[in-house]
DNA sequence: TCTGTTGGCCAACGACTGTTGACATCAGAG
DNA sequence: CTCTGATGTCAACAGTCGTTGGCCAACAGA
């Protein structure tokens, strides 16, 4: 599958460095027919972005498990099936490409957002949102992206009872 | 200065987008000239990732500031002079650039670690920083490469007053 | 005056990129 | 059978990139 081959790629090496022959060689078919389907580059890293955090339900979560809940949900969502890993490429690639940036602030304002809403009501969510999503997209940053030996060191267990009490703190601030 | 056009070019565009044509055009000189000076891009690059956190020394810090003192000094490195932002070329190229993020690891062995050493004692340190320079460097990544908009929008003293708790909490833990 | 050094421009090289279009194959519909 | 439309191959295009090397001017020291 074209898609499979196109999200390893931007999410090993980033939109600049992931040519479409190199997709095209993986997905064992001739780069032409990659810009067959999907018309070129931009349009075919679009279709890489397609994100769904799958947030369950934080308004049914107990209050106080809030802050673990997240960052499980989240440890379990990055270290899983790495074919699956729409959020490491957005992730990558956000950080030099505009289109891939607007995605990322489309799912905070769709999937996060409404989420933190949820389980905090919207004024403490407003207040919340932003310092919350800093905190785990720094973990995501440096344990999978930077993979700082400190804290690819930790284990999820850690990270869980590391994080949580920051994440209570800024819910509660 | 040719560095000074090569950090903002990295900074700006991390790695692979930005050209030694267009770094020497910034600088007002010739292509080859940026060759003769730093021989290839890499060293170029190499050249432009040198940085100082210029961390105060947080031995002298109360503990109870400790986490105060860190957010505002990040806050005020990354909001200071742009033309300075060799933390920003750092933190935008190691997502994609494997020299760049060994750099930044060296970056949070020599400065960070030693640091937080400093203020907390060798055990406690240990534990605590990676989970702190997560947090850290969430903010930076947040406020400053993908420009959350529940991120920018808060205030200096905003982002104090929501991540200290959240860094006292992990320092805490 | 000759000579070596320094700083500079210019044109070109080979490699690689996204992208295009011409051509082959082949199954199914008429 | 022919026609059609998808599926795929191949070669080439135009542009950009990092990099090289040759040439020129200024200038300092012998």
């Amino acid at each position: 599958m074209i898609l499979r081959a196109a999200r390893e790629r931007f999410a090993a090496q980033g939109y600049e460095r992931t040519t479409i022959r190199a997709v095209a060689a993986d997905a064992e078919i001739d780069p032409s027919m990659v810009m067959r389907y999907f018309g070129n580059k931009e349009q075919l890293f679009g279709a890489a972005l397609a994100v769904d955090l799958r947030l369950p339900d934080l308004g049914a979560v107990p209050a106080g498990e809030l802050p673990a809940v997240l960052v499980r949900h989240f440890v379990e969502r990055w270290e899983g099936d790495p074919a699956d890993d729409a959020l490491l490429v957005l992730l990558r690639s956000a950080v030099t490409n505009e289109q891939a940036a607007d995605r990322m602030r489309e799912v905070f304002a769709a999937q996060v957002a409404p989420a933190l809403a949820a389980a905090l009501g919207p004024q403490r969510a407003a207040r919340a949102a932003g310092l919350v999503s800093t905190q785990l997209l720094g973990l995501a940053l440096s344990r999978y992206l930077l993979r700082l030996p400190a804290v690819t060191a930790l284990s999820p267990d850690d990270l869980v009872a590391g994080l949580a009490p920051a994440l209570a703190a800024t819910l509660a601030g």
